[in-house]
DNA sequence: CGCAGCCTTGAACTCCGTCAACTTCCGTGG
DNA sequence: CCACGGAAGTTGACGGAGTTCAAGGCTGCG
């Protein structure tokens, strides 16, 4: 069944055979499918179906944009490697991003309810995504009722992140702000597997982090230093480390609930 | 049909009566019929199949809690008459709301798919609720697809508009934000007709637009001063009315294309 | 008619922004 | 292998939007 991810009429690229190797190794090496098991669970035949959905992998420089806003697109992404973010640009130039994405998220799926994007979704790293045609996914939904319920999960959880975030931007002291988001990071890493620990790789700029938390690049720096002095983090090389987990969550006000994590997976 | 509304064992109570009259007088004054069409094509059978869902009317005074963080509850509530807000606490008392509600709005959807409340749903005036069992929804959205499209549709959009606040409180002047903010309620009572041109019902305190918008109820008075001297809008007796939409739309970066709305119906 | 909730205003303060300079890091090409 | 250049990180001095604290004033309801 496997081999049926050849698709439709989906042209052979070298890409595609990346995937395939990826998939035919270890089934439950399928981003879409280790994120959904995250949060729902799947029958056998829903994990098979996911894995013949027709994709066609396609890959993005950094900072480059995947769907711009205005857009309207056929096709949502499913992104394989690399991390992206929301985001809307203001009249004075200035950024707000309103979420990052790592492997197995797909972060444009509303676009297959909502026509016109009401944002841009952008690359932070370069990254490899899988394209899903919007009238797969459309028979996918509606032909399993299990997937259609994972789905709508996701993409209420995608709204319980972005109610946690106003929650921050409101209310929490920047310290407060760029702690908790450093304990979302890496829960959200470790529900897909994708860190060791209390390590894991730090691709975000300051400046990315700063317009996630509505601070300035400079603010940032400061108070990065502070919790380095203070012994919570380390950053080395694009590599980030929770030294002191405990304090970390303390600090940051950071309950994983509003994640909606299925048991036994949260930290 | 309208009288199927009796539903399925539930009590006839007088608040029941009376929204079976509303709907019998006019059924596209189901506030909830009229919400969905304002986003999403209905068919006349999935109007009727709304209409017959078993509901029970149930009142709740003004600074209520409807549903709190951390409730797992089976039924979910339609919002027939009143104003409601999501919010959070934090630690030092402060508060979080993340979004108004008006009738029309099924605040607490998304307690179908996500069995643990995230946040707390809390009245901000008296209102009246239907109670819509999360069986009866899951039934509904089971057997109409286009009930289906049309309830993620708006769950989307609900996402939409945390996207919209998160840029308003993280890069938005306080100004901005306030008037922004006033456009968008006149834009969403609009849609469901509740208000009549550019004046309407403001049943919100000044500290509650504040723990909205990430500012403090003294600050969100001194704008809302500076934007009546300077002409904009006015207040009286819980009326709101603007004065200069155009100004307003200028000065708060009012764009209401992540709203979502079924051409025609915008302003 | 009294009181409680909400609105209003002033004065001092502070967290974070702005501006500007400098350093470190790292990929590229000579 | 090193020199170069641009992007990202770092630090200091200063300023301002919004907060805090405090004291009234209005108004609608029992």
């Amino acid at each position: 069944m496997f081999t049926s991810l050849a698709g439709i009429g989906a042209p052979a690229t070298p890409a595609r055979a990346m995937l395939m190797d990826m998939i035919d190794s270890a089934p439950d090496a399928h981003p879409l499918i280790r994120k959904l098991e995250s949060i729902a669970d799947l029958t056998r035949e829903e994990k098979e179906a996911l894995l013949s959905l027709p994709m066609v992998v396609k890959t993005f420089p950094a900072d480059h944009d995947i769907v711009s806003i205005g857009d309207r697109t056929s096709e949502s992404c499913l992104l394989l490697d690399g991390w992206t973010c929301r985001y809307k640009m203001l009249p004075d130039g200035g950024r707000q991003i309103m979420s990052f994405h790592i492997p197995g998220d797909v972060p444009d799926f509303q676009s297959l309810y909502l026509k016109t994007m009401d944002h841009s979704l952008g690359t932070l790293t370069p990254v490899k995504v899988a394209l899903i045609q919007h009238r797969d996914l459309q028979h996918l939904v509606r032909r399993y009722e299990g997937l259609a319920t994972a789905l709508w999960r996701d993409s209420l959880i995608d709204a319980a992140i972005f109610r946690e975030w106003m929650v921050g931007i409101g209310r929490r002291t920047a310290h407060e702000r760029i702690t908790h988001l450093l304990c979302e990071m890496a829960t959200k890493l470790r529900m897909v597997q994708l860190n060791d620990g209390h390590s894991y790789p730090w691709p975000v700029t300051q400046q990315e982090v700063a317009d996630a938390l509505g601070l300035t690049d400079v603010h940032v720096n400061r108070v990065l230093r502070d919790l380095r002095t203070s012994g919570l983090i380390t950053f080395a090389r694009g590599w980030f480390k929770a030294v002191d987990w405990e304090g970390m969550k303390k600090l940051g006000q950071f309950d994983p609930g509003y994640l909606h994590v299925e048991p036994g997976i949260a930290a």
